[in-house]
DNA sequence: TTAGCTGCAAAAGGTTTGCAAATTA
DNA sequence: TAATTTGCAAACCTTTTGCAGCTAA
């Protein structure tokens, strides 16, 4: 049950030192159903349809708390704003820079890459918080062997 | 020398039907002076010093046309703003988010994790656009076999 | 000459902040 | 009760835009 995964957090986010608000709450209860790649301004909309004066910067405020809580992280896929998710859920965005379109690949893929970068340089990537930009298949016409692009 | 760099890439601006202005040849030899990393705001001041009336705006506008005719590239090394260098030097940055200092690695350590984007995912990378956020060997106590991050 | 640039002023877009009042633990 | 969090308004920072005048080709 999704309430399960809810309380789950605001114990954790309780445990953290941080306090369980109707802010809070609505935020993380919406990040659970929309499963991520929301903008703090569809956010803000989403909570504000059931608790009308919550406030943009509340919003902000909730985001970055929790950021540093390591319960929420953020993502900058483009220009425009960055979008948010829970923590547990890390993966890295490429994003195709002809349609837009944003696809989800899994840490594993980059396995190799992680490995050489702290062999030769000491460096251990953070997977996920800036996207990879390019070209999708469709926009190649290569085609992939596993999934399509998700809507943008 | 330098110069002939210089005329070099005037000559390609005006190849792809641009106009040599003070401003751009401005821009673009401070671009050369100074090797990338710089900041628009940065970019003006410098360029201002010589020439005290090219506005912030121009100089906006001068790189964005810069980067349509593929003069010019923009990178996002974190949460600021994005950093100018010119195009024929595309290399991918690795940002410490502890220290803020900034690696700059070949192309060519990402081709294994490219090749598999490409073959199952059917995307094609582009490498450079977003920096990659992790820890360097400093922060991290790990040695690196290659270089040592730059200062920021 | 004339399409392409520029300066200036103003606005846009996303995010942050100061402060007093409200709320959580 | 004491420390956190919130609402609101205002500011911030980077970048973009409208427009009339200037300039490179």
């Amino acid at each position: 049950m999704d309430g399960d995964r809810l309380d789950e957090i605001l114990d954790r986010l309780r445990d953290r030192g941080g306090r369980v608000t109707t802010a809070r709450r609505a935020i993380i209860s919406e990040l659970l159903r929309g499963g991520g790649h929301i903008t703090a301004e569809e956010l803000t909309a989403a909570v504000q349809a059931a608790h009308p004066d919550v406030h943009t910067s509340t919003v902000y405020r909730c985001l970055e708390t929790l950021g540093e809580l390591g319960i929420v992280e953020h993502a900058h896929l483009g220009h425009g704003p960055a979008v948010y998710h829970l923590a547990d859920d890390t993966h890295q965005h490429l994003v195709c820079e002809s349609c837009g379109s944003v696809l989800e690949v899994p840490a594993e893929v980059f396995a190799v890459t992680d490995a050489r970068l702290r062999d030769e340089f000491g460096f251990t990537a953070t997977l996920g918080h800036f996207a990879i930009v390019g070209r999708c298949a469709a926009c190649t016409g290569l085609k992939s062997r596993r999934r399509r692009p998700t809507e943008h």
